[in-house]
Formats: C-alpha cells, sequence, structure tokens
DNA sequence: TACTAAATTGTAATGATTATAATTTAGGTT
DNA sequence: AACCTAAATTATAATCATTACAATTTAGTA
C-alpha cells in the first residue's frame, strides 16, 4: 500500500514497474524541494548501496517523458525534477538557491498556437531575491 | 559607425569596450537564433583565429549580467543568447530544434510580487513541434 | 607616455550527462 | 511454477559544456 499510488502511476503508462522506479517516485513524492539527479542518487543510495546513477537519469528521463514528473532547467546547470501534477511556474533565487512553486498557469499560450505551433511543455521560470533574502 | 551602436550599449553600463565584446554583440545582432557559445566562437574564430572560449564565456556572462543580453536554458543541455530587447518568450520545436520567438510578455508575474518575491527576471519556455514540422 | 586594473588567452580541471556492454529482472507465456 | 525475452539495471568509460587558473596583453586613465 505504501506504493501502491506509484504502482498505478507506472501501470496507467504500462512501463515496467521496478523498485527503483517506485523509490524515485516516493523521493520526489516526499522531497518538494526540486532535487537533482544527484541528489536523489546519493539519498536513495543509503537504502540501496547498489543503486546506479545511470539508473537515477533512465528513470528520470522516461518519467519525464511519461508526463509523470517534470524536467525543470531553471538554474542552467543542471536539472531539476519534480512530481507536482497541477500546471505551475517557478522562482529560483539567486542568493540561496531555493526554488519556490508559483501556482500560476500562462495565459498566453494562445499566441503561440495561433502561429501554427503545438505546445507540449510550459515552463514558467522567475529568477530574483526570495523574500526571505530581502529581508 | 559600423560597431557605435554596440560601443554605446557597453559605454551605458561602463563596462570595457573591447573588438571581442563588439564582434559578440554584432554576431548576436545579425544572427537572431539563439547561438550557444560554441557556435559564436568558431564562427567569430574565422575572422579572429586568437580568440579564446573563455573570452566568448566571459564576455556573454558580463553581458548578460549587464542586462544586454539574454541568457536562455530551454534546451537543458546548453546556454543560448539573445541580444533582442523587448520582453518575449521562446518556442523550442523537440523535432527540429528551432528556437522561436513569441512576442508575449507574462501577464501573472504579480502572484510572485505579492508572494514577497523580487523578480530580476522571466524566463517563459515552449516546448513542441512547430508549424512546419507539423505539416 | 606610463600605469594599473581588467580583459584576453591557452590549458587544464570540473561536473553533469550519455554511451556501452554485461548482467539481471519484470512480466507475460507455457 | 518454471521459462523466455525484451527491457531495465549496473559499472565503467566517454563526452560535452562550462569554469578555474596563471601568464600575457590591453583599455582607459593619470
Amino acid at each position: 500500500m505504501m506504493y501502491e499510488k506509484y504502482v498505478d502511476l507506472l501501470k496507467e503508462k504500462s512501463i515496467k514497474i521496478t523498485p527503483q522506479r517506485l523509490e524515485i517516485l516516493r523521493y520526489l513524492d516526499k522531497n518538494r524541494n526540486h532535487p537533482t539527479a544527484y541528489q536523489i542518487y546519493t539519498d536513495l543510495k543509503k537504502n540501496n548501496p547498489s543503486l546506479s546513477k545511470t539508473t537515477v537519469y533512465n528513470s528520470l528521463e522516461i518519467l519525464n517523458k511519461c508526463k509523470i514528473i517534470h524536467t525543470i532547467s531553471i538554474t542552467g546547470l543542471e536539472s531539476r525534477y519534480d512530481i507536482k501534477n497541477i500546471i505551475h511556474h517557478h522562482f529560483m533565487c539567486k542568493k540561496c538557491g531555493r526554488i519556490i512553486d508559483i501556482d500560476i498557469a500562462c495565459p498566453n499560450i494562445r499566441k503561440t498556437l495561433e502561429q501554427g505551433h503545438k505546445i507540449e511543455e510550459v515552463h514558467g521560470y522567475f529568477k530574483g531575491r526570495c523574500r526571505e533574502c530581502l529581508e
């Protein structure tokens, strides 16, 4: 029952259910701080020493492709991962590095569609100083 | 007069006027296809064989910091650069890789500001299939 | 013209991500 | 329940963008 939720997510997309994928999903569900692949890898390795970095990358890639998770390129340095399913934007503080969810959706996608393009992903990134760092 | 426009841009920000910086600005002004640092480097090296890759990176960094250019992280792989000064979003075609300017501004920045954060940069990225690749 | 801080250069290092090939496993079939 | 096979996992090596470093050169000012 602990992993049932994640099992269902994988079943829906008919991709293989592996313990590694379930652990990654559980990790992202519990850690909403937009971790890097390396953070996920090192944390999960504690309970599963044979975990491979490649597996983490491969799993994140397929989960992203299946739209179970999102890949965020806000830092410009590395990818960050996010399991949240509601459409939202991100704010990155340039001082503390924190990435904060901003619960808004882009209202002017229309103009892009009007030009004949098909939108599959929307990324809204803000960068600046967060409230805490401004004080 | 050819470079006057770019000289003025650098003067305004009181950063040193160097031939390398002027060439990079001219390149970005002529090439609106969101090139990578490497593309800028190899193209400019043709007329200036002693140009260093590090100079290109350093110049792009300071120009970005002065807000003369924008750094775009839409691909997730490498940074792309853009000299356009009007606020706009970007669309990347997942098939042909082209990055297209979308002339819209984000209308709901307000919500982020309301939470007490200070916004310094706005990045709006769409990904999908462009009109040409859909045909 | 001389001076100095800043910029440029070439090389080496770093760090994220991907490629590869061997081993293991999930999940369907007998 | 054992078997099969394609897919997933693993460890290692390779790649590629970017940064660090130290020596040299230069822009802009005195």
